[in-house]
DNA sequence: CATAGACCCTGTAGCAACTATAGGGTCAAG
DNA sequence: CTTGACCCTATAGTTGCTACAGGGTCTATG
């Protein structure tokens, strides 16, 4: 059994490219770990582990800057969770916020396409929709 | 009545930011206008013309790269216009395909501050989610 | 005529969050 | 002993801007 893993199977385990992991530790998301003889990175399981909760806020959403935050406020196990509590709010705000104008232009970009005529560029109607409302004057 | 409009009130005129004009002429987007005696920008209807329809195409959510091809084809005014109907649909899928990861991520994170019983942070439920399923072994 | 302030110029560096490349070193198998 | 898979560092690229730094120009006012 092996004692520590590669960056590659630490990769491969948590579904990262090598690259983002060695990104992270440059960042100062995950520590740096030893070294074997050959300058290789030799991980442990506390760095699966802190690894592994990195990738699920990212597919959840978190910015690295609010991951950052999350890992700081994990260690302080004594203290209450409302600032982990708000930060996890504030994102299911942003979260709706996205998804309402992501909306609105759903429904713009339909009404656009529905009335296109596939005719020539000319009676375009997505480009004509696309163009100022009339000819631009400068003066 | 003025003849040319400077950068600025070409930017003010589109929403846009000055040295975002300078950044779409120098990628390509809109051409290079002339130049004053004093080597200011000289821009006429032409180019507040083209700059209105990326403007409008961004806060539709196209990307560059689209707004690029819709130029192209714009000018093509005798050619069939299925291909900016592609262009329009695809993007309309992307943002369908946007609207259900965001809508699916949203139920998740609901779940999860649901789940918060705001004790401490040892007992919290959200870093308990955002944890790996079992502390992790490495063999 | 001088000067303040608003505007313009070029060129470069920075943001998020990676991703890719160049140019090497290490290690296990055959 | 060589091939090939993996690892190392350092740097540049991606998207779509945004923000300087260090100047020049133009207009209005004293």
């Amino acid at each position: 059994m092996a004692a520590y893993l590669t960056i590659g199977e630490l990769a491969r385990r948590t579904s990262t490219k090598v690259e983002t992991v060695r990104f992270y530790e440059k960042t100062g998301l995950l520590p740096a770990p030893g070294r074997t003889a050959g300058n290789y990175r030799a991980y442990g399981p506390e760095h699966l582990n802190r690894l592994s909760f990195i990738r699920r806020s990212r597919d959840l959403g978190f910015s690295l800057d609010q991951v950052r935050a999350l890992l700081d406020l994990a260690d302080e196990r004594d203290r209450p969770c409302e600032a982990i509590d708000a930060i996890a709010k504030e994102h299911l705000a942003e979260v709706d916020r996205k998804i309402a104008d992501l909306r609105a232009l759903r429904r713009e970009l339909d009404r656009m396409i529905a009335q296109c005529g596939c005719g020539t560029v000319a009676e375009c109607r997505i480009i004509e929709a696309l163009s100022p409302p009339q000819a631009a004057a400068v003066g």
